[in-house]
RNA sequence: GCGGGCGUGGUGGAAUUGGUAGACACGCUAGACUUAGGAUCUAGUGCCGCAAGGUGUGAGAGUUCGAGUCUCUCCGCCCGCACCA
């Protein structure tokens, strides 16, 4: 075999791997642990494309790097494989999700394991299997179980908060938290119902059921997500679609938010990534204030307004009070006379969709309540008015316009023509609001003035405070966490109903399976599809899922009809692998003191604010309840970039069957089809057959070629994506090229993290690099094998020493992409000094191994050695190695100064003259100083120190 | 609008972190050897110029002996968040 048949040489060696176990990972290791982790995919139908596996071959490379360098490195990888996708090819053909998605998963690990993965496929994970999805609702299960204390800002079990309510009530507990449950004594307590008592824990679990409101729509009887809404009606269908509040589970992340945003400064991820879960957390400081209403009907009572503020300071600017449309006191402090126009606002606002009223920031509108607020100070009365441009789910719903400090509250009071009083010294707010803090300084305003921003919120918030009328406070845009879906393709809730309310069922008992139905869909009266099941009801005494009909037995409960969302099986899986087939733990204590966290985590950005965020959240309470011992998932994070597809488009003639050649195309006014990206070679020109054969709607279409006769597509850079017909399939890259081609360019194409269109043009280049590696063990008449065991020069030497400083630092930086140049120049250099000395080639098969790990196994068993190459030390760099030895020289500069230079002794004198003379500027500056070292290379000064 | 990032040949991208800009590769041009199978090898290739030389990292200014790199202004592109009080 002297010729460099990598498909022969890629089966064999991923066949070995998978024979001899070459990357299982043994926790038992006297060596440092490294865990390198994947995002792991979604099994989808369409498989995989030159996408999908870069991060993978990222995260690789590394993984098999660290092997080198004698660690005991875990390097798993499964499927997240509930999902809405199966579900749709369910509803659409009746073939059930778990076929759809056992095919895929078959499909997606072929691929997988052709590109020749180090993963230990022993510990492979599936959400959708019963056996890991028990452990997805035990989690479940701690999580309802559990109580937030603020007090020591920690998650304790539910029966601690039990017992102190039966103690002391909840005085203490709600002084230390705000919290929506009226306070009772332990003797009001103890002499609740059951029901009274659940429902008031369910205020405190970190799971709990409540009125959610959801997108509903009433044609196809089921919950819309944001995304599945297109101009306010159905994607599907095109029916309207309304919103509608639902009793579902949610989760409750915000109890975390601190702990959330304090947690991003102990972690090595990406600065963007970190600024988006910031700005998702949204921690805002400011004040709670409450304005009491003015008693224009005797209902209005006692009713107060609370708004939040982050300007406190500006509290004497206020001018008019706005309530967001949805605010629950709209309709009780409305005064008669305006009674019609509100309603009329209010029905209108609510017609309008989310998405419409965000994209209409221009349009001012708002409506007059006729109702009055008292200012806390000043005891002026200021009047109410209702804006869509405040939120109700932000706050409270309700703010303090201040409209010389806040550019919307400016722009409202303008266009309804309210006042705008000054507060501020020096600065005029006639055309618009004054919002810098920094160069703040407060006048018109009682006892704030002459105060800074910083002061005056201080002072205003301990008046506040004093007249009971507000409190400092920190606000978070975060919201609780919905986690029910009215699906079919997800994890069972392990959770029963008893006299309408929600009971757990024992982890003895679980996993809770998905019970079988007949078809996918919600059931005729709107319930979610596991409504269909005929056996979905709970028998609390035999412990088992039973048919529903056995309801009325006294032992027999209905069960939960949701199932839980996407990210439910993905927020700990990383810890299932650790001990995947644990069926007593989620995994063994031992397992989890081994291996702790992830130490590399690699992924797409686009799970910043959802996965990254709910696994954080997790973490954190598990860690809380004493389950892990490390209170954060991923201790690094590398965020890749995504490839891109090249789409080709044939131009057609408007509204006719001709078609024309892009460079004729000027000359018409024209349409752009979608052409195949594989009828289409790389100078663009298209196979027009094959076009015409593909699309038979243009079999008789007219062509319109260039002069020479070709016809030529124009190219556009899209997301890859099988309906814009311009997928490159990794397989048909792995047997053209091979799957180290593929891998090398991949890295070479350019840095990981950034995103940017394939071309199959250039994977020639790492193609030829590859051949030219085999040749250099490969010689004489036939390409025999041909090493040699003597010396090698000095000049090898330096070339390989310099290759293993470099690829070290570029692997340790995830630059991949620089460290297949260097091997490119490394061989290219040893070729040309005909180089095939063992002590060089060695090294250097070890060095490109987690790059092109097939060829080198091949490589690395021709050199005469037993095994895997894939845990031989890595070469260890050596800098005597670069320069023979270092020299410091005293030189001199004309005739004055004198200073030292490190130089490597084969540098000659007229070298050394011409690096310094070429930089004249240089010796100007450096005259009058004395510097003590000045680093040169040939023609260079690189360094000056002193 | 706010926040973050980026802008280097025909193309993807390098640049020891302030020190010969354009490594490496694609493409292109010329040549060699040839159809022994996906070729290989040699030379050239930022732009202007026959050349010497000039010029050059989106535009402009600044700091510096020295700027692709640092600072400011502007222009353009990309990605988040989207009325957050």
């Amino acid at each position: 075999m002297g010729k460099y048949h990598f498909n022969e040489i890629e089966a064999k060696w991923q066949k070995y791997w998978a024979d001899h176990g070459t990357f299982h990972a043994k926790a038992d290791s006297n060596k440092p642990k490294y865990y390198v982790l994947d995002m792991f995919p979604y099994p989808s139908g369409a498989g995989l494309h030159v996408g999908h596996p870069l991060g993978y071959i990222a995260s690789d490379i590394y993984a098999r790097y660290k092997r080198h360098k004698g660690f005991n490195v875990l390097h798993p990888q499964g499927y997240d494989s509930f999902g809405l996708p199966a579900e749709q090819y369910a509803i659409q053909t009746g073939q059930h999700p778990r076929r759809t998605t056992q095919q895929n998963i078959k499909r997606y690990r072929e691929q997988l394991d052709q590109i020749g993965f180090s993963f230990d496929w022993s510990r492979e994970v599936r959400t959708s299997d019963p056996d890991y999805y028990k452990w997805t609702q035990w989690i479940f299960i701690q999580l309802f179980e559990s109580w937030y204390c603020r007090t020591h800002e920690k998650a304790y079990p539910i029966s601690e908060l039990v017992k102190v309510f039966e103690e002391e009530g909840n005085v203490g507990i709600n002084a230390s938290c705000e919290s929506d449950v009226a306070t009772f004594s332990a003797a009001e307590w103890n002499s609740f119902s059951e029901k009274v008592k659940e429902n008031i824990l369910l205020k405190y679990r970190l799971t709990y059921l409540a009125e959610t409101e959801v997108n509903w729509c009433p044609e196809l009887k089921t919950v819309l997500a944001n995304d599945e809404i297109v101009n306010g009606v159905s994607e599907r269908g095109g029916y309207p679609v309304v919103r509608k509040k639902m009793m579902q589970w949610s989760m409750r992340i915000t109890a975390y938010a601190q702990r959330l945003l304090d947690g991003l400064d102990t972690i090595d991820w990406p600065q963007p990534l970190k600024d988006s879960q910031t700005n998702w957390i949204g921690r805002s400081e400011g004040a709670s204030v409450t304005f009491k209403v003015v008693r224009h009907d005797e209902s209005l009572r006692g009713t107060k307004i609370e708004v939040f503020t982050t300007r406190p300071d500006t509290i004497f600017g206020v001018s008019f009070i706005t309530l967001a449309p949805e605010h629950e006191l709209v309709e009780r402090i409305t005064t008669m006379d305006q009674r019609f126009e509100v309603a009329k606002y209010v029905e209108a606002t609510a017609k309008r969709s989310e998405r419409e009223r965000m994209a209409d920031v221009k349009n001012i509108s708002g409506v007059f309540t006729g109702a009055y607020a008292v200012h806390p100070f000043t005891g002026e009365e200021i009047p109410i008015w209702i804006g869509d441009y405040v939120l109700a789910g932000y706050g409270t719903g309700a703010v303090m316009s201040v409209p010389c400090g806040d550019q919307r509250d400016h722009d409202f009071a303008r266009h309804f023509n309210l006042p705008i009083p000054n507060i501020f010294e020096g600065v005029d707010v006639a055309e618009e609001a004054f919002t810098d803090k920094d160069n703040t300084l407060i006048a018109n305003s009682d006892f704030l003035n002459g105060l800074s921003y910083r002061e005056a919120t201080k002072k205003a918030i301990e008046q506040l405070e004093a007249k009971g009328q507000g409190v400092g406070k920190i606000n978070y845009r975060l919201r609780d966490a919905v986690f029910s879906r009215q699906r079919y393709w997800g994890e069972p809730f392990p959770v029963y109903y008893k006299n309408g309310l929600p009971q757990m069922i024992e982890l003895e008992h679980l996993p809770l399976e998905l019970p079988e139905i007949e078809k996918y869909l919600p059931t005729e009266t709107g319930a979610p599809p596991l409504g269909r099941a005929d056996v979905w009801a709970w028998d609390t005494k035999e412990n088992k899922v039973v048919p529903n009909h056995e309801i009325d037995h006294e032992t027999v409960f209905p069960l939960e009809l949701n199932t839980m969302p996407g990210w439910a099986g993905s927020s700990c899986y990383m810890f299932r692998y650790m001990d995947p087939h644990n069926d007593q733990e989620l995994a063994s204590q031992d397992m989890m003191n081994y291996w702790e966290n992830v130490d590399l985590y690699v992924g797409g950005s686009e799970h910043a604010t959802g996965h990254l965020l709910y696994s954080r959240f997790w973490v954190k309470f598990l860690y809380d309840r004493g389950i892990l011992q490390v209170e954060e998932p991923f201790k690094k994070l590398i965020n890749q970039g995504m490839i891109l597809g090249e789409s080709a488009f044939v131009h057609r003639v408007a509204d006719t069957n001709k078609l024309v050649s892009a460079g004729m195309k000027d000359n018409y006014e024209t349409q752009q089809v979608h052409a195949n990206v594989s009828h289409v070679n790389t100078s663009n020109e298209l196979d027009i057959e094959a076009f015409k054969k593909w699309r038979p709607d243009y079999k008789d279409a007219e062509v319109i070629t260039e002069e020479d006769g070709t016809f030529l597509v124009s190219r556009e850079i899209e997301k890859m994506s099988k309906s814009k017909y311009n997928v490159v399939n990794p397989d048909d890259i792995c047997s053209q090229y091979g799957a180290d081609s593929l891998r090398m360019y991949e890295m070479f194409l350019g840095p990981v993290e950034q995103s940017k269109p394939w071309s199959t043009a250039g994977l020639s280049g790492v193609h030829s690099f590859l051949k030219k590696l085999w040749r250099l063990f490969h010689g004489g008449d036939n390409n025999a094998f041909m090493v040699s065991d003597d010396a090698a020069p000095k000049e090898a030497h330096k070339v390989l020493h310099k290759t293993i400083k470099k690829v070290e630092e570029d692997i340790e930086n995830f630059s991949f992409n620089t460290s297949v140049s260097t091997f490119m120049i490394a061989v290219n250099e040893l070729t040309a000094m005909n180089c095939n000395h063992r002590e060089i080639l060695e090294p250097l098969t070890i060095l490109i191994s987690p790059y092109a790990p097939h060829i080198a196994e091949e490589l690395w068993s021709k050199l005469g050695h037993d095994g895997s190459i894939s845990t031989v030390a890595f070469p260890e760099f050596d800098a005597s190695r670069l320069v023979e030895s270092e020299k410091e020289y005293p030189i001199s500069f004309n005739g004055k100064m004198r200073f030292k230079m490190n130089l490597p002794l084969d540098m000659s004198k007229d070298d050394i003259e011409a690096a310094v003379m070429a930089h004249e500027k240089t010796q100007q500056y450096l005259e009058g100083r004395t510097p003590k070292k000045v680093i040169v290379v040939p023609g260079k000064i690189v360094n000056i120190v002193g």
